[in-house]
RNA sequence: GGGCGUAUGGCUCAGUUGGUUAGAGCGCUGCCUUCACACGGCAGAGGUCACAGGUUCGAAUCCUGUUACGCCCA
């Protein structure tokens, strides 16, 4: 292929090799992966009254001041190295969780609503990991198409001009220049050379971002929009469309921007508010009779007008239906016409047609067969040349004063004209009023009739609507509400897919045209590549039977000059990633995809546009589930954008903060909710991550080594607090994989983190006193605490990758690792399950059983009691106590007494007295602090 | 115009099928330099759950309507 095509890549993306990781705690199929607990035949077992006896040889190590910086770039290294997120492609299906990453735009520059985003996809990835799926998490690079092309333009201060010669060796201007006009004009080739100089750049720096951030993606798995491989599977899926009529050319109007050059599709429209004015136009009847009134905010498109139009109901004009009358200035005769999108409320209830003024004139001009009468070219200027249908001597004079003229100019010109005529009644009225721009453009689009290539989407054929609205009910929507803003796009759509641009730095339209004897293309029967040849440039490339010196001949060839639009290509993502008749057994172990999530702004483009080509080339959706991720708003709540100089670079907050605590503001959004930049939620992020490190530090710090806890029969887990605590755990685990099994990461997170202060505040002070002992109660509290800390680091590995990893660390090495800890990296342990945790809590978990479910809370709650009399006494909380009297009732009262000792420790407290209450009345807690010594 | 979402202490948000006295963090106030943690801990103040009706023994939660904001579609 290489410079052959134009379009050269200097790297396609590295061939997806079977990788097994080099630590792979899972076995296949995932019911026999480790769980806690499940030690198979390896451990030594150890039966009742052996609890204290310390058999584990591996010792924590722990660090004397633990800390957050610089992990981030240490543990990266490590899961390089490690192959810690390689994806097992020996794995079959229904082991899989395959994600069909969205591939940034390499053009743009990453902002923080990419690392919100993207963090919300990672949590599920780790997630889904953890539970046993081998992940398969690519990413890739949108570097293909307009938006690259722009960003070339404005950091070289280059654009393309395809008549220009090739320049070997060519270097941009050092300072590009200021205004577009004076860009420095460079042929295709050297201009897509450039493009993908800065795309690899911009692709590398990306990476380092998410790496940064601390993405699971298998980086050895990136693909590119524009590779050789990408353009392969583009073009065999275009042709593919084309074989079973699913593509087709057409000469027609379509909208048009003027600054581009480009034909633009539906989803890539955006209404802005723009001023303009009603001008009020006088139409002549031709039976002399008074004339009609149209108002319009385009009076120069007059000349461009095929008849007008009320609605059929409408009593003032329905004697006009079937009457012609004749346009001002130009004395044009034009009918009267009825149509249902004529709006009576707009205006005077009259509108003139013209072809064209906006997508409704199109759709009037198809359904009512009027005459074409096109005026605005594809450089936004009026034809040059008088209009053929303009016969009066007067209207052929007039056109000359706005023929090559630009909208805004002619319109000037025109208004002169009608009122030298006298047919502009009164002072144009001054409205404000939505007009149609492209979404990138910056001027409104004019509508041109071009030959152009378009899939369908269903846009003119209701059954094919219908059946696509029908996939959308396939896939599970996250949150489930965003399914409605697909329906109501695919049941709005009023054409076709367009996808030809007239443009440069993209996947080439595969096709050649026969030349009839005058030179000129014979469209209906374009010429097709072989699929075996793929990829092609028909610009460069000849066509079978032809050759190079009949390019461009009469009885010759020519290739087709338009490139498809990025969509067009974006919209075959599951395609690229999983290797569609490329690698045909990865695709068979990872499509249809698991997941497809992405920002809710796109599913008109995106989400659609991979469904329409699932849907034809697969009869399936692409995907099972669709996540939805919000959007960043500033703390002004508007969206964060370039344009409102409002964006925070994510590298600054990654440093300032620290990759966990981004991760956790993230992880804190729920689905689908625009969420406000906050660095506070960061710092608590961040807090959070410091509070695992030393509550670890302490758990795995108390003496010697603590028991393993899962030893078959009684375990060393005996006090009931204890199995207390393990029974709260059990449900939280419970709650938290249910909530990431319905890709709700923030409720998993919310509730972990819930959980793991409560623990901390009240657990572990409770228990601190008798952990730092050596007797079996003491065994009780560490096998516990080791048990809780395993649990929360792998409930908080999804958010806080770095310092669950780092703690992990701490239990053990390649030569041994802690029990609870076995897997080298917690992000290859397996998810917690609830059921171990019951059985070591034993009674606890058991509701019936109200004594010892309470122990943990009436403990909490008297020492809280302890803590505020000591706080009333503006005592430190070491401060002595001499006497507490607890009244309770004696449910709540056995509970505490299971506790007592630990609460006597935790309080300082000399003398615990528990009072038998009234059964219904509630705990009073008397605290009597010890005198103060001097 | 049609649709979707949101509305809870100064701020950011939880509140799972209706069920005691509506929770958390930030911020604020006070105390504590404690042997996991001062990049900390403990405690405290602070809310007519947007508004108006309705269903119910009981409503932040369900129903109807209204308002405000945001978004999608036409």
């Amino acid at each position: 292929m290489g410079d052959a095509t134009g379009l050269r890549v200097p790297r396609d993306e590295p061939v997806v090799e079977p990788v097994v990781p080099r630590w792979s705690s899972h076995a296949r199929p995932s019911s026999q992966r480790p769980v806690p607990g499940d030690k198979g035949g390896e451990r030594v077992r150890r039966g009742r009254g052996a609890a204290v006896t310390f058999s584990s040889m591996v010792q924590p190590r722990v660090p004397d001041k633990p800390s957050l910086d610089g992990l981030e770039a240490r543990w990266d290294a490590v899961w390089e190295e490690r192959g810690t997120y390689r994806f097992d492609r020996s794995a079959e299906r229904a082991d899989v969780f395959s994600i069909d990453t969205p591939p940034p735009t390499a053009s743009g520059s990453l902002h923080v609503g990419h690392v919100f985003s993207y963090t919300h996809t990672d949590t599920i990835a780790r997630y889904q990991r953890m539970a046993g799926k081998a992940v398969f998490y690519p990413m890739g690079w949108d570097d293909n198409g307009l938006p690259t092309e722009r960003r070339v333009e404005n950091y070289y201060g280059v654009r393309c001009d395809p008549s220009v010669p090739y320049v070997e060796g060519y270097t941009a201007p050092e300072q590009p220049a200021k205004r577009r006009e004076d860009f420095d004009a460079i042929s295709r080739r050297n201009f897509v050379e450039l493009c993908e100089e800065l795309t690899a750049s911009d692709e590398k720096v990306f990476e380092d971002l998410f790496r940064l951030v601390g993405l699971s993606v298998d980086w050895s798995m990136q693909y590119t929009t524009v590779s050789l491989r990408t353009q392969r599977i583009s073009q065999r899926a275009f042709l593919r469309n084309m074989a079973r009529g699913e593509a087709y050319s057409q000469e027609a109007p379509s909208l048009w921007d003027t600054t581009f050059q480009t034909a633009v599709a539906q989803a890539e429209l955006e209404d802005r508010e723009r001023p303009g004015a009603y001008h009020d136009l006088a139409f002549h009847r031709s039976d002399g009779q008074d004339p009609v009134i149209i108002s319009t905010t385009r009076p120069e498109l007059l000349v461009s007008c095929v008849a007008l139009v009320a609605h059929p109901d409408d009593e003032r004009y329905q004697p006009l239906f079937g009457s012609t009358v004749t346009t001002p200035v130009f004395g044009v005769e034009v009918p009267v016409v009825a149509h249902t999108l004529a709006d009576p409320e707009k205006g005077t209830g009259v509108a003139m047609i013209c072809t064209f003024g906006d997508t409704t004139d199109v759709v009037w001009w198809r359904e009512l067969q009027l005459e074409t009468r096109p005026v605005i070219g594809k450089d936004g200027r009026f034809r040059r040349d008088t209009p053929e249908w303009l016969t009066t001597d007067a209207g052929r004079t007039a056109y000359d004063r706005i023929a090559g003229k630009a909208a805004g100019g002619a319109q000037i010109q025109m208004v002169e004209l009608l009122t030298e005529s006298g047919d502009l009644l009164g002072e144009p009225k001054k409205i404000t009023h939505p007009v149609k721009f492209f979404e990138k453009g910056d001027k409104p689009l004019e509508i041109v009739t071009t030959r152009q290539w378009y899939i369908r989407n269903g846009g003119r054929d209701e059954k094919l609507r219908a059946h696509l609205v029908d996939r959308g009910t396939e896939l599970a929507w996250h949150p489930d509400y965003m399914r409605h803003r697909y329906d109501s796009w695919v049941e709005g759509l009023n054409g076709d897919w367009l996808i030809s641009r007239q443009r440069f730095f993209g996947v080439p339209i595969p096709l050649w045209y026969r030349l009839d004897a005058d030179g000129a293309p014979i469209h209906d029967d374009p010429i097709l590549p072989d699929e075996s040849t793929l990829p092609i440039d028909p610009q460069s490339h000849v066509p079978p039977g032809f050759t190079e010196e009949q390019r461009g001949e009469p009885g010759g060839f020519a290739g087709d000059p338009d490139i498809m639009d990025t969509w067009a290509t974006s919209s075959l993502t599951p395609q690229i990633a999983c290797g569609w008749e490329e690698d045909p057994d990865l695709f068979a172990r990872t499509f249809p995809m698991d997941l497809r999530p992405q920002g809710h702004d796109i599913i008109r483009t995106w989400l659609f546009s991979t469904m329409v080509r699932s849907n034809f080339e697969f009869d399936s959706a692409p995907w099972r589930n669709a996540a939805l991720s919000g959007w960043i708003l500033d703390p002004d709540r508007k969206k964060m954008s370039k344009s409102k100089g409002n964006v925070v670079v994510p590298i600054d907050l990654l440093e300032q903060h620290g990759a966990d605590a981004v991760r956790y503001w993230a992880g804190s959004a729920r689905p689908g909710t625009d969420t406000a930049f906050d660095p506070g939620q960061m710092k608590i992020g961040r807090r959070l991550a410091i509070k695992v490190l030393n509550a670890s530090k302490f758990a795995l710090g108390l003496g010697e080594a603590a028991p393993d806890p899962f030893v078959e029969g009684d375990g060393p887990v005996t006090e009931a607090i204890d199995r207390a605590m393990l029974a709260e755990l059990a449900d939280l685990v419970d709650e938290a994989t249910a909530a990431f099994e319905g890709f709700d990461y923030a409720r998993a997170l919310q509730r972990t983190e819930a959980f793991f202060w409560q623990f901390c505040d009240d657990h572990l002070e409770l228990v601190k006193g008798r952990a730092y002992g050596d007797d079996p109660s003491a065994a009780s509290a560490q096998a516990a605490l080791r048990t809780a800390l395993s649990t929360l680091l792998r409930l908080f590995a999804p958010f806080l990758p770095y310092a669950t990893e780092e703690v992990w660390s701490w239990c053990g090495d390649d030569a041994g690792r802690l029990p609870g800890f076995e897997s080298p990296s917690v992000h290859n342990a397996p998810w917690p399950t609830s059921a171990p945790l019951r059985t070591l809590a034993g009674p606890a978990a058991d509701d019936a059983n109200d004594v010892e479910e309470a122990v943990l809370t009436v403990a909490a709650e008297v020492l809280g009691r302890i803590r505020k009399a000591k706080s009333d006494a503006k005592a430190s909380m070491r401060a002595e106590v001499a006497l507490v009297t607890v009244t309770d009732n004696p449910v709540r009262l056995a509970a505490l007494e299971l506790a007592a000792g630990d609460v006597r420790d935790a309080g300082k407290v000399a003398e615990l007295v528990l009072v038998e209450g009234q059964p219904e009345a509630e705990m009073t807690v008397e605290v009597t602090l010890a005198p103060v010594e001097d």
